[in-house]
DNA sequence: GGAAGAAATTGATCACTGTCTATTTTCTAT
DNA sequence: ATAGAAAATAGACAGTGATCAATTTCTTCC
């Protein structure tokens, strides 16, 4: 996935490359979205990680750190950071019970350090608040990756904590 | 690719319907990439006119006013906006002139907006200003449509405008 | 050590995809 | 009516996700 992208990626190769048949993959993980279910939740968890790890080695500015650690992911790590999103389920089904679990405990890192920012408790509103600051910077990063950003001038990671920093300051009244 | 959406699209199933073989879809289009970025051209084009009636019909509240369209037109057409950013050139090959063009052209609309609002000439400053707020958007509208806002709670159109607003009140001072 | 049963793995098969090209059909202008 | 250009076609190719009966491998117990 890593390597040639969500749109590439094909369960046959990834067969041939671990030495199984394709029906080994499939009676392990029952279908290519679910798969592809997998390898994302692993992508989610290395996130997690990596956000982590930044921020115990951060200073005062712990939200600076977030946004950075959110973009040196993705950049270091593209196309599987972009097949979390290129990815949907079929219609009818449901993401694995792991995944909104991965994607919930990466969310948790976030919302407990805005709601520290905001010295408020993490509650729905703090929840909420987290939800959209992470909108901010998926749309930017988004545009970084896929060459939009460039068309605009200036560096994304700048603008989306610059963003954040405003509707953190705004919140506060 | 409104019906079927960009995963399940088909160029094979494209000829089928309109009465054609695929070769002369080839023969038109040159490639599947060219032909689905010719669609989602048109997409941008259709956008871009839904943004400019929104305008034309808008009260004072402007910013408001294409914050809504482009929530609207997203809603209204999800399979069609999801297209123009799930599919990707493969390496090597360019967007097509005319596709650039109409972003531009959408970017173009908005931008006029934010110069107004800020009293500012549209001019770099302005324009990577406005890269950023539609990024703030796009991030707010991905997660609306691929669901992952529903799990934060709270209106996600509602959310976006509010950090629109917070940046141009910062980005005032 | 060997046999019975469970678990894991296989590969052939299906319907589908984008891509290409030699061939045929249709149109256009003289 | 005809020569030449343009448009459209069908079929072949290599690749995909999916399925499942048949085979191989591993456990377990006597």
């Amino acid at each position: 996935m890593a390597e040639a992208g969500f749109a590439r990626f094909s369960a046959r190769e990834v067969a041939k490359r671990v030495g199984y048949s394709v029906g080994t993959l499939y009676n392990v993980f029952g279908s290519y979205d679910r798969f592809v279910l997998a390898i994302n939740t692993r992508t989610l968890l290395g996130w997690t990680q990596a956000l982590e790890d930044r921020l115990s080695g951060a200073g005062p500015d712990r939200i600076g750190a977030l946004v950075n650690g959110y973009f040196d992911f993705a950049e270091a790590n593209p196309n599987r950071w972009m097949a979390l999103y290129d990815h949907r389920m079929p219609p009818g089904e449901e993401v694995t019970e792991r995944f909104n679990q991965a994607f919930g405990g990466l969310i948790g890192i976030i919302e407990r350090e805005v709601a520290a920012v905001l010295g408020s408790p993490v509650d729905a509103v703090t929840h909420a608040l987290t939800g959209s600051l992470v909108a901010i910077v998926h749309g930017h990063c988004t545009f970084a990756l896929n060459g939009t950003y460039r068309s605009f001038g200036g560096d994304p990671r700048a603008a989306a904590l610059a963003r954040i920093r405003a509707a953190l300051t705004v919140t506060h009244y």
